[in-house]
DNA sequence: GTCTATAGGCTGATAGAC
DNA sequence: GTCTATCAGCCTATAGAC
């Protein structure tokens, strides 16, 4: 991800990544058919012609920002999954993981969330076992939960739709409730990403503890 | 919304409702941009050129199409407010509404979730009140619940996000999934949309109840 | 209300000079 | 690696006949 096989890259090849910044920005905001190569370019304050060059066209761009920002969320989650904690904690672990790369990667779920939304099947290229990993990390908590009687038995899929879902959602529709606040049209103060994670952490880890009053049954 | 003020209308405007059909699986499938007037004619089994006949163009048709959507929508949730009903029933009974009309609408989640995701200036035209009366409503019911004591104290628009978010995420990734595992991608059965609204209420309900354990301290 | 034929605009891509 | 100039294709919209 840091270093690049180019010899000569010693400033970290700034037309190709000016590009991707441009690029994740259009998609994010317009998508794959909305998005623009000349504005893209423009934006980058290249030619036009450098995507053709680099990324062999607009759909090459598409992909190559999709793999990056993937590659870098599915490592950061990784990362979580080698934890020896409590069920609980390792829910938080994960959500912060996941708020952590968003922040970095601010468009990340615009474009996810777009693509999944049109069946995927620009992702059947690129995504391939992220997508799978991400639901195993969930499940993973989930049953060491139920092991330890820090959770109720739950499906973990389901579980697992409801945080990510949560979350993407949170995350993907967050300017456009800032556009419409700061335009006036809402008058609402903007819900902060930190006070929305915290709500929802409190949410799960309360609606997935045991059966809550009696101390555990039989089982 | 039934009745149209065509005189002739008897048989409900075939070619108008084919186009608006038609409309509403390309524009979710494909967003404004990515949808094809000639495809969606061709679909609608009717010629090209009544889009513009009967909608003005390919923008008036999308309009149209979010307009009847977000109107069956808000109607239907309307109705849940005037119940007279303790806090979590009336949680369950905004979730059911909201499955229901989806369920006659499947691709509303897809539309409008695009629409949001990309800014909504699509939606300035139309939408207005409607985002307004959803959040309201379950403003409504958190501030129901906490005056009961049937829920403790949360934020009611995160509270909101959070249900919503969840919801429009499940229906509007729902084909996504579906198309993995019928091409034998992945080999999980397909969650059920009863069974995540279920998990989701349970969880819900659960996670916003006082204090659980400790039978209310001293507040 | 419906259809055919056509126009006009825009978009992504690239050949070829530097 | 970068830029200019150009092109071919596609897509929406509509004029006008029925």
């Amino acid at each position: 991800m840091a270093a690049r096989t180019s010899p000569t890259a010693r400033v970290a090849m700034p037309t190709r990544d000016a590009l991707l910044a441009a690029g994740t920005e259009a998609f994010a905001a317009h998508g794959f058919d909305g998005a623009r190569v000349d504005r893209i370019a423009a934006n980058a304050g290249v030619n036009k012609a450098m995507i053709s060059y680099h990324f062999g066209g607009k759909a090459g761009l598409h992909r190559a920002i999709l793999e990056a920002s993937l590659g870098a969320l599915a490592e950061r989650l990784a990362r979580t999954r080698g934890e020896r904690l409590p069920a609980d904690a390792r829910l938080r672990s994960f959500v912060e993981a996941f708020v952590e790369t968003v922040e970095s990667q601010p468009f990340l779920p615009q474009m996810l969330l777009r693509e999944v939304i049109g069946g995927g099947r620009r992702l059947d290229a690129v995504v391939g076992p992220y997508f799978l990993q991400l639901a195993a990390t969930v499940r993973g908590i989930v049953a060491q939960g139920a092991r330890e009687g820090t959770f109720r038995r739950v499906d973990p899929i389901l579980t697992h739709l409801t945080i990510v879902g949560s979350l993407v959602f949170f995350f993907a529709t967050h300017p456009f409730r800032a556009r419409l606040i700061q335009e006036g049209r809402v008058t609402l103060p903007l819900p902060a990403p930190r006070a929305f994670v915290d709500h929802l952490e409190a949410l799960l880890i309360r609606g997935l503890a045991p059966q809550a009053s009696r101390p555990r049954r039989s089982r």
